[in-house]
DNA sequence: GGTCGCCTGGTA
DNA sequence: TACCAGGCGACC
């Protein structure tokens, strides 16, 4: 699920079930999760309030009222559901925070890929992170600079989050079908005019996204280059490409994004 | 930079 | 049965 417009729609989510709330205890449900996650952090949290809920590119972090930081990355299929304690788990249910009123927030993760993570007062809970897209900080001569010293090319760039924070694999080809800039074009060559384009492309395509699921329906209406190989270009009619870039699929229009 | 591994499910 | 998947950190 996580690109950041949906991540940001789950933190509120998140923050509407917990936010100020006491937690009676945190439960890792899956050997993977509970690898990274000992149990004795897990009954650490017990006790502690959710002072301040925070979203910082796809990270989510929990404050707690002692100084720790929760952080969670829902990573490929990281959710939050909603529901009371009293109720079965739902289905795919990787850790549940229950909290003293009863209500219960739940990380469901079919891939279990997701991850939770506690931090002291002291330790810096997060990797670099580039500037949000949205923030103004975020501008065409920004992205010169952050892309000076990078060999390759400019699709691979965009899902290093210390260069902006919060794009993911669909909308970082959305937004170079937009820009109309090839995803193969060298990162450390983009024009001002080129750069400029492609800021306003991605705060143009995380504005746009819906804030639910986007993996369900309207898929074909929303993508116009994202799993459509073989299809039309919607601005040009070419067909659709697809190439692996630093592991990723990237879909592009060959004939209107250009390097 | 690119590749692999983490996990599991959905789909061709 | 095989392949693909929204991420990312470790490794070359």
């Amino acid at each position: 699920m996580p690109e950041l417009p949906e991540v940001e729609e789950a933190t509120g989510r998140l923050r509407s079930a917990a936010l100020g709330k006491t937690i009676v205890r945190l439960r890792i449900l899956h050997p993977a999760l509970a690898r990274r996650f000992p149990a004795r952090a897990a009954a650490a949290v017990a006790g502690a309030t959710i002072q301040r809920i925070e979203r910082r590119g796809k990270h989510q972090l929990l404050h707690l009222d002692d100084g720790r930081t929760l952080v969670v990355h829902f990573r490929m299929t990281g959710d939050w559901e909603v529901g009371r304690v009293e109720e079965p788990e739902p289905r795919f249910a990787r850790a549940a925070l229950d909290l003293t009123d009863g209500t219960r927030v739940t990380l469901t993760d079919p891939r279990a890929l997701a991850t939770l993570t506690l931090h002291d007062a002291q330790s810096a809970p997060l990797p670099a992170l580039g500037p949000e897209a949205n923030d103004p900080a975020f501008t065409a001569e920004y992205l010169g600079q952050a892309l000076a010293a990078r060999r390759g090319a400019i699709k691979p760039a965009l899902l290093d989050q210390r260069v902006v924070a919060g794009l993911g694999n669909i909308y970082a080809a959305e937004a170079l079908w937009r820009a109309r800039i090839s995803p193969r074009a060298s990162a450390r060559a983009l024009s001002l005019e080129r750069r400029r384009r492609l800021v306003r492309a991605i705060r143009d395509v995380l504005d746009r996204a819906p804030g639910g699921r986007y993996w369900i329906g309207e898929r074909e209406a929303r993508w116009k280059v994202y799993d459509r190989e073989g299809k039309a270009c919607p601005r040009c009619g070419a067909r659709i490409r697809r190439i692996t870039q630093a592991g990723r699929s990237t879909y592009y229009c060959p004939r209107c994004q250009r390097s």
